[in-house]
DNA sequence: GTAGGGTTAG
């Protein structure tokens, strides 16, 4: 109000009464216009809000737009955001980097980046808002800038800001740069918790365990994310054992921690492990959340406890996460893993969004369970309902032509993968592919398919052949496969049985003894290997 | 009116 009786007195000084008069009118509606609008974001009435602003264009300032924008953004409306960006008559920094914010909530990094450029184009300098959402919006798709954004960041001397400084240290740790994460953390005069939190991640992120713990007991101050972090490094680590031990000497716990620790147990195929710890979070009073019950329910599908499982749907359905993807997913995912596939069916049907994950678990679901067609219609059902399909799903739905013998359509899908959808044919894809000509008897096709294949062929690829060999009894292919027989033993086992039906008992005999040495039998009785007995 | 740490699925 004073910066108001000011403009005003300065007004009566040098101005005639009538031309006062409007100036004060309009002063007095600009203010109140920016306080409304601010007044209808700030309770959520986001179309009264931009009714008003629609309605006084001359008493909205820049302010007022960002204002606008910062709400689209909240509200998930990016579109009109982005349209109300478009049409600003002047766009300050704040404007640039809240939209940029924006293009980071959206997980759009390429958004991200094109404003950056044209922000520089536009002439707007930078500021240590735009390097810190920059930054972090840039980990992951073009940490390869990371290095340049430091140089810009040190040329205008923003290097001891926090929120620069640790973006910067998740960038160094994914370029896997010790030198520049020590470098950054060295600037950063006034550290606070989150930097050195940054630390203790980079270091655990380059396996060096040792050096984080050393961080972690230097710092002037922990807190519970310290603690977690600290716990989830060792878990990434494959140091179940010290994180566990660092968990259970925790001063205190919550639901992120408890989740983080089940899933360390899940992670390594403990299974049990994690559902008795799931058990001992509920007895300790904390309540699981959807990360959680999404974890059990994967270490559920790994051991293949139905009954608990199928406990948890119940806890599910009263928990309040009933439309929650992941956790949908998982549960999805749980059911086609503990053999109902029925059960897997409908909770997939009552499922109101699905992604891409939710729809290759229901297809990689009907393809264990042999239900091939099945397995095409849900995938043009996909399709038509416009989810765009990754290397995952075909890897499930060629699997599930090589469970229904469907070759024609196998092969179809397999050229349209690159053709229509620009999916590059992985090492899965070929194996699935050698399988599906295996099984079906057309051994060339399958032996051509190897030869073709652009990198060398791995025990998936060769183990789908040699099944193939074994099943149809191809002595001349198989034999040739000798040599290979050092790296993948068990294809002693399928020479052994090739030449017993020959009637080459000596050479039959001959294999079982290099089989009985290479300690094949040992190795194939006991182990998960995915090398196929013939 | 703008920025950063720990937990979820195929």
């Amino acid at each position: 109000m004073n910066r108001v009786s000011s403009t005003f007195h300065n007004h009566f000084l040098t101005r005639s009464p009538n031309i006062i008069l409007s100036t004060c009118l309009r002063r007095i509606s600009t203010l109140s216009v920016t306080n409304l609008i601010q007044n209808h974001i700030h309770n959520g009435n986001i179309t009264d809000a931009r009714q008003l602003f629609d309605q006084n264009p001359q008493s909205c300032n820049t302010l007022t737009w960002n204002s606008m924008i910062t709400a689209y953004i909240k509200h998930n409306q990016m579109q009109s955001a982005h349209n109300l960006f478009d049409e600003m008559p002047v766009r300050d920094v704040v404007s640039w980097n809240t939209m940029m914010s924006g293009s980071n909530k959206a997980k759009d990094p390429h958004k991200l980046h094109q404003l950056f450029l044209q922000m520089k184009r536009a002439g707007v300098t930078p500021n240590h808002f735009t390097f810190s959402t920059a930054i972090s919006g840039f980990v992951n798709t073009f940490e390869i800038l990371v290095p340049q954004l430091h140089v810009l960041v040190l040329h205008l001397g923003l290097h001891s800001n926090v929120f620069v400084g640790s973006a910067l240290m998740r960038g160094y740790t994914r370029l896997q740069d010790r030198k520049g994460l020590l470098r950054v953390f060295d600037d950063v005069v006034l550290k606070d918790i989150s930097t050195w939190n940054a630390l203790v991640v980079g270091y655990m992120e380059l396996g060096l365990t040792v050096e984080a713990q050393i961080i972690f007991d230097k710092m002037p101050d922990v807190n519970i994310i310290s603690w977690t972090t600290l716990v989830n490094g060792y878990i990434e680590n494959k140091k179940i054992s010290q994180a566990r031990s660092i968990f259970d000497n925790m001063p205190q716990k919550n639901v992120v921690t408890w989740t983080a620790m089940i899933k360390g147990y899940a992670k390594c195929d403990k299974y049990n492990d994690a559902i008795q710890l799931f058990i001992s979070m509920l007895k300790s009073g904390t309540r699981p959340n959807h990360f959680t019950l999404s974890t059990v329910l994967d270490a559920c599908a790994g051991c293949s406890t139905f009954l608990f499982g199928n406990q948890l749907h119940s806890c599910i359905l009263k928990s309040g996460f009933h439309s929650e993807v992941v956790l949908l997913t998982s549960l999805v995912d749980m059911y086609t893993k503990c053999g109902d596939i029925e059960a897997a069916l409908r909770v997939f049907e009552s499922m109101e969004k699905k992604n891409v994950v939710s729809w290759n678990s229901v297809i990689g679901g009907c393809a264990r369970h042999g239900l091939a067609t099945r397995a095409l219609c849900e995938f043009e059902r996909m399709i038509e309902s416009g989810v765009k399909p990754d290397n995952v799903t075909y890897i499930n739905l060629l699997s599930a032509c090589v469970h229904g013998g469907l070759v024609e359509e196998g092969e179809r899908h397999f050229s349209l993968m690159e053709g229509r959808y620009g999916i590059k044919a992985e090492m899965k894809h070929y194996s699935c592919m050698v399988d599906l000509y295996g099984k079906s008897g057309e051994i060339e096709k399958a032996e051509r398919l190897v030869k073709e294949m652009p990198f060398e062929p791995d025990v998936g690829v060769w183990g789908a052949l040699i099944t193939a060999c074994g099943l149809h009894s191809c002595y001349e292919l198989a034999d040739g496969l000798e040599n290979l027989a050092r790296d993948y033993p068990t294809i002693y086992a399928m020479l052994v049985k090739l030449n017993g039906e020959k009637g080459e008992w000596s050479r039959a005999v001959e294999m079982r003894n290099k089989m009985m040495e290479a300690g094949a039998r040992q190795q194939t009785a006991g182990s998960r290997t995915e090398f196929p007995l013939v």
